[in-house]
DNA sequence: AGCTTAACCTAACGATCGTTCGCTATTAGC
DNA sequence: GCTAATAGCGAACGATCGTTAGGTTAAGCT
């Protein structure tokens, strides 16, 4: 019927595969996600969906390293404009509440999911996702060190405790979101970090 | 060899499952409970340890209830001489982050883990997560009213919102003590509470 | 002493898990 | 046009999943 199999047509397979898994570990998690369940959402077997990664390990890092990468693309992608310091902070926690608010389907932010799940369990998926959380709390901790030697922060700002408590909020708002399904969580999220980062 | 299975032994039993089924649920989740595992750890079979409660299903239920128990035993109970609202809290949210500390083995806030596993799928177990942080969250508003009403906090807090932050905080200690393992954590989670509960 | 109840066992059930082994069919390079 | 490489399929593998049926043993009651 139709072409098949170029080098073009493999990676988009990988991609589909990588899609159908993103929404599926969404909700049941990335130890919840099955080679058969992805077979049968896919249309494919189950030899031709691992035959693109090898093992279901692999499969794993690979979901986690394309979430990371959509997550990165979306959201400290769209601050990059703003000023550095306070300015840009707010803007990425702006538009990562905006991105798990947007779509359920999609993994909200599939990171902090994945890395509640594996807290418990040594492993490379768990390397991963603290070599993940390594980079942003990084970039934050950055952002926040440019803030307080432009004066946008008091000088004695503890930044380690005000990453920490921003992360708080950011898992609040995940909880809140995909759990409680509060409309309201956004509004509160941003509130917090608005709280934090400019006030007090 | 020894006198079996009166009703008492039978209780005990049924401890013996519930322990450990919180052993392995706090790093295996409880969707990766598995029947045939707690049969091996407990030297029992598949069958005796499924009998005394029907279905995995019914069994995730009675371990997320024994987990809930454990925690309002251990956390809001040590809190109750302290005097209500800001006072009470302190000792409240005091006591949770040394529980979340103190054990790696014993689930930490299994609570917590479960929201977070079970947060986008429906079904008793979803249900019972959210029936036990509503009552949570109604006791701290509780004790956040009669702060209010008490002039320990100002007249016009916004206690959903407070609410709100506590929560971070606490799932911000949780990421923290359990995946990074940071010894910090405490600290910083009681430095948190104490500028939403104390300070401005 | 006989009977009922219940705890726990062995054994098996169908389903599904991740993985592997050929096999077919198509494409890319020569 | 021929050949090598590879995407994907079908089928099977051993293991484990949750669950059920039937049997054995002991405790409690009459």
């Amino acid at each position: 019927m139709s072409p098949r199999k170029s080098v073009a047509e493999t990676a988009a397979t990988r991609d589909r595969i990588i899609d159908s898994s993103l929404a599926l570990a969404s909700t049941e998690g990335l130890e919840g996600l099955t080679i058969g369940r992805l077979a049968t959402d896919l249309a494919m077997s189950k030899a031709g969906v691992i035959g693109h990664f090898g093992s279901k390990e692999a499969l794993q890092l690979a979901v986690l390293e394309a979430a990371v990468e959509r997550f990165t693309r979306r959201v400290p992608a769209r601050a990059v404009g703003a000023r550095p310091g306070t300015e840009r902070l707010t803007r990425t926690y702006d538009e990562w509440i905006a991105y798990m608010a947007e779509g359920e389907g999609h993994g909200g932010c599939l990171l902090t999911s994945v890395a509640s799940e594996f807290d418990g369990r040594p492993g490379p998926v768990r390397d991963a996702v603290l070599a993940a959380l390594g980079a942003w709390t990084a970039y934050v901790l950055a952002e926040l060190n440019t803030a307080v030697e432009t004066r946008q922060l008091p000088e004695r700002t503890d930044v380690d405790q005000l990453a920490f408590e921003l992360g708080g909020v950011i898992l609040a708002a995940g909880q809140s979101i995909k759990l409680h399904r509060d409309p309201q969580a956004p509004t509160r999220a941003r509130r917090a970090i608005a709280r934090l980062l400019i006030a007090p």
